[in-house]
DNA sequence: AATTAAATTTAGACAAAACTAAAAATTGGT
DNA sequence: ACCAATTTTTAGTTTTGTCTAAATTTAATT
């Protein structure tokens, strides 16, 4: 596996898309910032390896072998935003570039000994499920913040966006992972809220809550 | 820098030599198992990168900037092994592989932030020194065990092949870094040695003593 | 000094991964 | 059902790093 397949089977998958909704060409050179032509080329590539499939002009989807693959990627990819948080003092929007070089460090047992160092974390710093060696995911129940009526309260319990901005905001506004926002109102003009964090009561627009998950318990 | 330029560097820089005494290209393209004229290829972009000097036929050598970035890299890959040694368990003679991946990773943050988890090693399992981020090395006093006479002790500092075989070798028989071995007889015939560490006497070949750096103490 | 052997470089080719421009297939609107 | 617009693929080119085979330079020997 080269790098640059590696970074294909991860789009795709992040895309979403099975076999009866397969990813186009151009959604997998639009993310990737390649051309439409390049993506069809590797797409044969993966196609005759058995990672995907690929029926001309009809886009393309992962096979069982190809999901398996990426969602080993992934699993690297978290796992090192982890270590890079939890032992070496990273913050949550320094982490994505370094993982993207790490996540293809082959070595079975390196990762093992760093899942086993972070005494095997369920979630990475940005709350996205960290796939367990098997390849299963631990999905979780989760809503937008967004999606919440007024008066509920909920767990923040993962980021939508995961981009350096974004959580730059968060960072600036006291918003973090593991605190219990309440909703006081939601502007009609808008959508948007007025929410409670921790004692404090602060606002926020109808985008940033549809890019916070939370946990309802209310 | 791609990582094959890196890996030249790398390379050019561990087969020694200096302005007045070039490496070849035949020398380069053995250690990396690849050919000469591939070497030669590389020898003109690298010369074009002000990264080593280099005249037709003559040989290749590093510039001031060629040696920084090599100590850069070897820097990178000993702090990693140490790292792995350290942090995860692996033993001395399964890190270098995973290092080879992981002395590429670009991210002055990470190798600083790890070198500070470790605690600013000096040197790498297998006794190598750490260059220092502004490229200085820790020249040590040292010398390999069979350029000693008997009667003569010293500390085991370092072994000068790192194979797998030959550090498993080394734990078989209880040979690490740190131990004292003091020479009770060198025989004639093959220049096996006679040796005394912690209590127990063994024998070692004149091949196995000519790979052990000690650093005398008697 | 001439010739041969060895080392090194050049020239031309290939594979991977990307691109551009052109051709082909699909989709949507009428 | 057809035409136009869009999407996707093909064909041909580029770059990086490698190779083989041929040519050239250096070194060694007589």
């Amino acid at each position: 596996m080269t790098r640059s397949e590696e970074n294909y089977l991860k789009t795709i998958f992040h895309l979403g898309g099975n076999d009866s909704a397969p990813i186009t060409t151009n959604a997998i050179a639009e993310q990737m910032e390649t051309k439409p032509s390049s993506v069809t080329d590797m797409a044969k590539k993966l196609a005759e390896k058995g990672l995907v499939n690929h029926k001309k002009y009809q886009g393309v989807s992962l096979t069982e072998l190809g999901t398996k693959t990426a969602l080993g990627i992934i699993r690297k990819h978290r796992l090192w935003e982890v270590f890079l948080v939890k032992k070496l003092d990273f913050s949550w929007d320094e982490v994505h570039e370094v993982a993207e070089q790490l996540e293809h460090i082959k070595s079975e047992k390196l990762i093992d000994k760093i899942d086993a160092l972070l005494d095997f974390p369920k979630y990475d710093p940005h709350g996205d499920p960290i796939p367990t060696k098997d390849g299963k995911f631990q999905e979780r129940d989760e809503q937008l913040l967004s999606d919440m009526s007024i008066n509920s309260k909920g767990v923040c319990v993962g980021v939508k966006d995961s981009s350096a901005p974004f959580l730059k905001f968060l960072d600036k506004n006291g918003i973090a992972l593991g605190k219990t926002i309440k909703i006081l109102d939601i502007e009609d003009f808008d959508q948007s809220l007025h929410i409670e964090m921790e004692g404090n009561e602060l606002r926020i627009s109808h985008q940033i809550a549809s890019n916070l998950f939370v946990k309802r318990n209310d």
